[in-house]
DNA sequence: CCAGGTAGTGAACATTTGTTCACTGTCTGA
DNA sequence: TCAGACAGTGAACAAATGTTCACTACCTGG
């Protein structure tokens, strides 16, 4: 998909701009349409829509629900442009992961060590399984991903419990394997899906 | 007019910071009334009534339509203040060891993991003599400190090279362990006077 | 004891709001 | 010439949304 977006889109997307920095808050769809003369929602709802899939804003179905990509609102993404990123407590039920009621704390993260377009969140290891390298408390940096490479370290929910393990896809099973060998792999074949939070891209970790 | 808030407000006014913050874009009445398990809208809107009042937001009549005083959502000092902390390169003989020279990079730390009128940087580990907990590229961040604490994780300046080990005194010597029995223990005696650069208060690891 | 402030309930209302559907027009490249 | 992309129109719908009203309960200081 390219990123290349056409003129009445980049217009459209430098009216939410100004307009967050100005007032603080988005504009509606019908307050875009009557900025730019539009007598149709439809029209202004198609070029949101590109620009959403375009990674330049992100929506909900929600009145003003539209979120500049932080980049945008802050300027040029830069070496020293920091995001603070949620490190998440207990994970209530129903809710998306980085909802807001699930948020214990908050790291600032520099924004080149996150991936583009990327959502991630911090989420604190609770067990042994991946000691020495990784320990009870270590903080592991998550990018949400519903997929992983070969050996990477993923964080995937069993049993309604994130668990830290690294990721190894066999023919028809994946086995979640700890680096600790005192603990046995997990074998997560296709009766029960898997599901993967995202990748670990970098840990954190505290000494008192 | 007091700017003094009572508790509820503040719980309110930290809850649409935190969203804001979150997810780019206000909660609604409903939505903080539904976050704060109240039945009524008609409490919500008499708290950000108060709020609007004492100059914490600005509201309009609209969805959504909750601006925050800036300076709230640039952060309080404290939990939210960052600090860009130097990553050091080769450390250049005579010159401290922060020295601009010695910079190669910096990485965002929060304050309030940062010692109180404590200088700190970051050193990337080579050796794997503390492995596996911490590993070569490992970041650790190191708080400047010539003393230290028993069994504490330390850098020292060994022959001009900065190395990470755990801190023992005995007697009249100090030894510096490292965690991986692979390595000897260095033994430091009065005829050659230790040189501590700091001890080790976080570990930042990044995977690729 | 009482007034005032704080905190909330329950309900109703009008307006706003996003989504969806079916459509038209223009432009461009194959 | 035509298909596809882009840009827009007009309409309808259901849900969300903020405001307002009248009320209760509790607490505290005068």
């Amino acid at each position: 998909m390219t990123r290349e977006i056409t003129a009445r889109q980049d217009e459209i997307l430098s009216f939410l701009i100004d307009t967050v920095r100005e007032r603080g808050y988005a504009p509606s769809i019908r307050e875009i349409s009557a900025h730019f003369n539009l007598n149709s929602t439809q029209g202004v709802q198609r070029h949101l829509e590109a620009l959403e899939k375009k990674g330049f804003i992100r929506r909900d179905s929600k009145a003003r629900a539209i979120q500049i990509t932080p980049q945008l609102l802050e300027g040029q993404p830069g070496q020293d442009e920091v995001q603070m990123i949620p490190l998440l407590g207990e994970v209530a039920a129903g809710l998306p992961i980085t909802a807001v009621e699930n948020v214990e704390d908050r790291l600032p993260i520099r924004s080149d060590w996150l991936g583009v377009n990327k959502e991630s969140f911090l989420l604190r290891v609770r067990g042994r399984s991946m000691a020495e390298a990784i320990q009870p408390g270590d903080l592991v940096l998550v990018e949400k991903h519903p997929t992983a490479q070969q050996g990477e370290i993923v964080v995937a929910l069993i049993d309604d419990e994130a668990t830290v393990k690294r990721f190894w896809r066999e023919k028809e099973r994946v086995i979640l394997r700890s680096d600790n060998p005192d603990f046995a792999d997990i074998v997560v074949t296709e009766s029960q899906p898997l599901q993967l939070l995202g990748r670990v891209t970098a840990l954190i970790r505290k000494y008192l």
